[in-house]
DNA sequence: ATTTGATTTGACTATTTAGTCAAACCAAAA
DNA sequence: TTTTGGTTTGACTAAATAGTCAAATCAAAT
C-alpha cells in the first residue's frame, strides 16, 4: 500500500553490494548491511529473507554488470577490428571507474565458489558450462572447437582473418583478448598496490586512470597493425 | 622438547594460507584451519595465540613474495631494459604459477584494508607510504617527485632516457609498468572468469599460461622498441 | 474516524565461532 | 621407572551473528 519516494528495497541492495563488495559474503555482516542501508535488522530480513538470497541477488547483477562489454561488444557483427577494440577498451574502463569494487568482488567469489558463475550462466545461455566442469568430459562430436567461439568468436575470427590477409602481425587471438582485459580491468583490481607502488594519492590515481583508455588502445593497436607505426608516425 | 619431523607450525601455516586465500579474513574459519592442518583447534592457539596473529603470519609471507620480483628486479641496476622486461615477466610468471592464489588474496585484503600494507612495508621502508594517506599532505620540499622512484625510478628513468636518445616510443613510463603488472597478475586473479569466457578446462588452461610468458614479452618489446619489428621480421 | 494491509521495530532464540583451560598424553632425560 | 616439560585434546565460556516474531506504526482507502 505504502509507496516511498526511493524504493527500500533498492536502497537496501545498494548497501549491500557497498558491504560485499568491500568484505566478501563471508565477511559481511547483517547488521553492517542493515546500518548502512540505514534501517533495522528485522527491516532487512522483510525485504530479502536471508544472507543467501541477497547475496544472489547483488551477485547476480554485478556479473550482468560486468559482462555486458563482453558480451555486447565483443560479439557485436557489425564493428571493424579497430572499432571493435577502441569501444572495447572505452566502455570497459567507462564501467569499471563508474563501479570501481565491481571486478575485485566478482573474481572473489567466483574463486571461492567457481559453479555460482556457471549456474548464473545457464540460466541465459544453456550449455556454456559444459567444458568448465572438470568431470564433463563426455560430448558429442561436431560441437568440438565450437565452445570457445560463444563469447569471443567473432572476434577471434576476425584477428585470424587480418593475420591470414598480412594485415596484422601474428599473436595468440585469445592471448590478445586475455591481455586486453588484463589491462583494463587490473588496475582497478590492484588499485592500494598499484597506487602504493606509484606513490599516487587517490585524486592522482583518478587522473592517472583517465588516461589509460588511450594508452591502452595506443599499446593493443601497435602490438596488432603492421602499419600502426607508419599510420601514427612517432615523433 | 619434542621435536617432529615436519614442525606443526609450518603445517598450521600452509593449512592457514590455504584457507585464507579461499575465503579472506572474514570468511576463514578456525576450525576449518585446524581440519585442514589435522589437529585439534585447541592446538591452533596454542600454536598462534589469536586468528589476527595467524593471519599477519601469513599475510606478512605472501606479500614480500608477490614484491620480491618487484623490488629485486624492477631495481637491479645492472640490467639493461630490454633484459629486466624479460626477467621480470619470466621470474612473476613462475612466482605465480607455483602460488596461484596469491594476488587475488593480496588484493583482496589489501582492498578491505589498505593501511595494513602501509604499516607492513613502513617497518622495512620507512616513509614508503606518506603519499598514500589521504590526509598527509605536508611534506618538507626537495624530497617532491622522488616518491615514486622508490620502487620504480630505475626502471622509470631508463625508459626515459632510450626516449628521449630515440630509440625508443613515446609511452607514459608508469602506464608502461602497470601495463605490464597487469598481463602477468591478471590471469591468475581472473583465472575461473577466463576459463569460462576462452572455454578452457584447468589443463588447457594452465598449458595456455605456459605460452604466457613469451606472449607478453613480445607485445611489451613490440610496444616499446622501435626497432623491433625489423629486429624481428613477422613473416 | 475507522479500517486495512503493508512496513518497521525491539526483544528474542538458536547457532556459530573465537578463544580458554585443566587434564591427558608423550617422548626423552635422569 | 619416574620425572619433566612440551604438546594435544575434549569440554567449556563468552561473544557474535543470522534469523524470528508479536506488537507497534504508518499511510492510504473507506
Amino acid at each position: 500500500m505504502t509507496k516511498q519516494d526511493v524504493q527500500t528495497d533498492q536502497i537496501i541492495l545498494e548497501a549491500a553490494r557497498k558491504v560485499f563488495q568491500r568484505s566478501g559474503f563471508g565477511g559481511a555482516r547483517m547488521q553492517e548491511i542493515a546500518d548502512e542501508a540505514g534501517i533495522n535488522k528485522a527491516s532487512l530480513h522483510y525485504y530479502y529473507r536471508s544472507k543467501n538470497k541477497l547475496f544472489q541477488t547483488v551477485f547476480r547483477e554485478d556479473i550482468q554488470l560486468f559482462l555486458v562489454p563482453l558480451v555486447g561488444i565483443l560479439r557485436d557483427p557489425s564493428l571493424s577490428l579497430e572499432v571493435r577494440i577502441r569501444t572495447f577498451v572505452g566502455s570497459y574502463i567507462k564501467t569499471l571507474t563508474e563501479n570501481p569494487g565491481l571486478p575485485l568482488f566478482i573474481m572473489q567469489e567466483l574463486s571461492s565458489n567457481p559453479g555460482r558463475l556457471i549456474s548464473l550462466l545457464e540460466q541465459n545461455v544453456p550449455g556454456i558450462g559444459d567444458r568448465y566442469d572438470e568431470a564433463s568430459a563426455e560430448r558429442p562430436d561436431g560441437e568440438h572447437g565450437v565452445r570457445e567461439t560463444m563469447f569471443l568468436g567473432v572476434f577471434i575470427r576476425q584477428i585470424r582473418h587480418g593475420m591470414e590477409s598480412g594485415e596484422l602481425n601474428k599473436v595468440d587471438p585469445e592471448q590478445y583478448i586475455l591481455s586486453m582485459i588484463s589491462m583494463c580491468v587490473f588496475p582497478f583490481v590492484g588499485r592500494p598496490m598499484i597506487r602504493l607502488l606509484l606513490g599516487k594519492d587517490e585524486q592522482e590515481y583518478r587522473d592517472f586512470l583517465m588516461d589509460r583508455e588511450s594508452e591502452i588502445i595506443e599499446y593493443l593497436l601497435r602490438v596488432l597493425f603492421k602499419d600502426y607505426g607508419s599510420r601514427h608516425a612517432v615523433s
